[in-house]
DNA sequence: TGTTAGCACTCATTCAACAAGAGTGCTAAC
DNA sequence: GTTAGCACTCTTGTTGAATGAGTGCTAACA
């Protein structure tokens, strides 16, 4: 058995309607809902076909039909190809959003908690987004300067500027001359290396012409090693948490706490993240409808990600968590404008 | 009518015994519950009075009593008076932690979220840690270094070593020199000064003496004044959040709600932390109780604080946050104790 | 005068029974 | 292939009674 074009649409309209109100749906509402002029008789057994094929559940015997998550997939795939063309009207919500990431275009964070909390509000979603990532992981800088007569402060760049500082205390004097050499030291040494290729031998020759100074090029090693493996914890910014108590399937006390400790521990989202980062998808946007999440704790949400890409290899992802019933239209399309704008806005830079 | 030795034991029977159960308790409970031998008549005579006195509440007609805030106040600021000798003795839970605070003294980011899972883990209740606040705000240290041919690396360091970076573009082409002597320049006259110090006459000064680079000079300024001046958005860390699930009291959709965005916000949390700062006290731990918190959304919860000290002004603040009915003798212990291990650690650096 | 036993009373909670209503599946007729 | 009709199922909401915890009050007692 197949799906025909009606039971497509009776489909299309169980799902609409369902997305609105959150109820079981049922033959008669379907039968006026629609244009096909159908009685409720027969919905009901186009209905049956559609369960039988797995679209739609039924939640006990007398209620009528809810979507399946193979029934939201189809949905959704259809959406996505349907909806191609009138993805560049951006809404005056959008435009907001872009406004704001000009206006402070100098702290990321600052302007990544702005995003998250703007689409939160906007969505009635919750929201996450992830910090930029650095792929490569060059060391591209490093400085180290006397703060006073106890502390050096060690400053590394990384490629993709990401920044780190360290503080290091000392016990022996330094003078401006011995840290000027060890600057010109680890610098021609160090720059534009990855991690791996800072290597036991390297470091005994390191250390071999520091002379005096060994224990102080340990301690700096120690620095730009932390600050170049540091992709265990990226920073990821949440908001709208407390929206999932407007959706009553997701408001009971179990699932909403497990949910809230999800959001607050952030290193499942992690997951989600990394997930997101190598499933690469033409659009940059990705559906996760209930048990197709990778997230075990969110198997009774979607979850909607885009990835951006501010330049070659820095990437970021943007999630958006919600009931299985959310408003995956207005969702996609929100998140599909906001990332071209991101991937715009920061490529000119 | 006062409160003589007996209504008082009453009093700490009640509370015991609700701290325990969360249930009203009737008279027949606190008759066994106390070595008192009294009957429950007599019981309920002593508590008729302790009600009209405002130390309990009858939710309604036919159930036992529960505290009120009042009740619980005496309650704490007796236990605080009781308790005061044995408190050196810490807890295996707070050797842990200390344990931790050492091994990685590096990352204070890191630190403070543990710290916060740790003490949520602990107690089961909420729990949130401001990062040191510094008040001083002076100017320590100003670095410019040439990351690239187009970009200018700005570090600032604060007193209380509060580290900031900054980026900035540049167009015209800096050599090595150029940028030592703006390095001097800025050091030379900056150095040691408060944001307020930093006026129209000296920048303009500044400007004159850089010549060619004024427009970075600019640049450069500020982002000092954003340094100086981030006393808004002080971080504040929380954990456990989930656990006011575990208290039905505050377990409903409506409160739950509520309280999880004022976690996941952070500005109102923040009013707590200035209010905890600016309210000295001996003990440096603070209790509120009920409608006695700053924040309105946390009428029904209990707030513990304690703020720490890692040098002269240098200030944070750690809170729980959990149902009326906390284990207050529990959570004041152990924030006495964190509090005095946090003080000393890093006094001591 | 303080303490206690006893009793009537109140109120929240639980449970079963019941009615109402929504929706289905099936059959027979169109 | 479509539809009307009907019996049936199951959820939801309501009602009312039983239960039980706990009180306040009175009268007796030490």
């Amino acid at each position: 058995m197949d799906l025909d074009e009606r039971k497509l649409k009776i489909l299309q309209a169980i799902i609409r309607n369902y997305l609105e109100t959150g109820e079981p749906v049922g033959s008669r509402t379907i039968s006026k809902y629609t244009d096909l002029n159908l009685s409720s008789a027969t919905i009901r057994n186009e209905m049956a076909d559609l369960e039988e094929l797995g679209y739609i559940i039924q939640p006990h015997t007398s209620a009528g039909r809810i979507p399946s998550d193979k029934g939201y997939r189809l949905y959704v795939d259809q959406m996505m190809l349907e909806k191609e063309e009138q993805l560049s009207q951006a809404t005056q919500e959008v435009k907001d959003m872009q406004k704001l990431l000009l206006e402070r275009e100098d702290k990321m964070e600052a302007i990544l908690k702005q995003v998250a909390k703007m689409l939160a509000v906007n969505t009635n979603y919750a929201t996450m987004i992830s910090a930029p990532q650095v792929k490569g992981n060059r060391l591209k800088f490093l400085q180290i300067s006397k703060l006073d007569e106890t502390q050096l402060l060690v400053t590394v760049v990384i490629e993709g500027n990401v920044i780190k500082n360290h503080m290091i205390s000392v016990n022996e004097l330094l003078d401006d001359e011995a840290i000027w050499k060890l600057n010109l030291l680890l610098n021609t040494n160090l720059n534009g290396l990855r991690i791996e290729e800072i290597n036991l031998a390297m470091i005994a020759k390191l250390k071999q012409q520091a002379g005096v100074y060994e224990n102080i090029i340990t301690a700096i090693l120690d620095t730009i090693s932390e600050a170049l493996q540091n992709d265990d914890d990226i920073e990821i910014y949440t908001s709208g948490t407390n929206n999932i108590f407007k959706y009553p399937e997701l408001a009971d006390q179990q699932r909403a706490s497990e949910l809230i400790t999800t959001f607050e521990e952030k290193q499942l989202l992690n997951e989600l993240v990394q997930e997101t980062l190598t499933e690469e998808n033409s659009t940059g946007i990705q559906v996760y409808i209930g048990n197709e999440t990778p997230i075990q704790t969110m198997k009774d949400c979607s979850v909607v990600t885009a990835t951006y890409e501010l330049e070659e290899g820095v990437k970021g992802t943007i999630g958006i968590i919600g009931p299985r019933r959310m408003d995956y239209d207005k969702v996609i399309s929100t998140l599909k404008t906001l990332k071209s704008q991101l991937d715009t806005l920061y490529k000119k830079d």
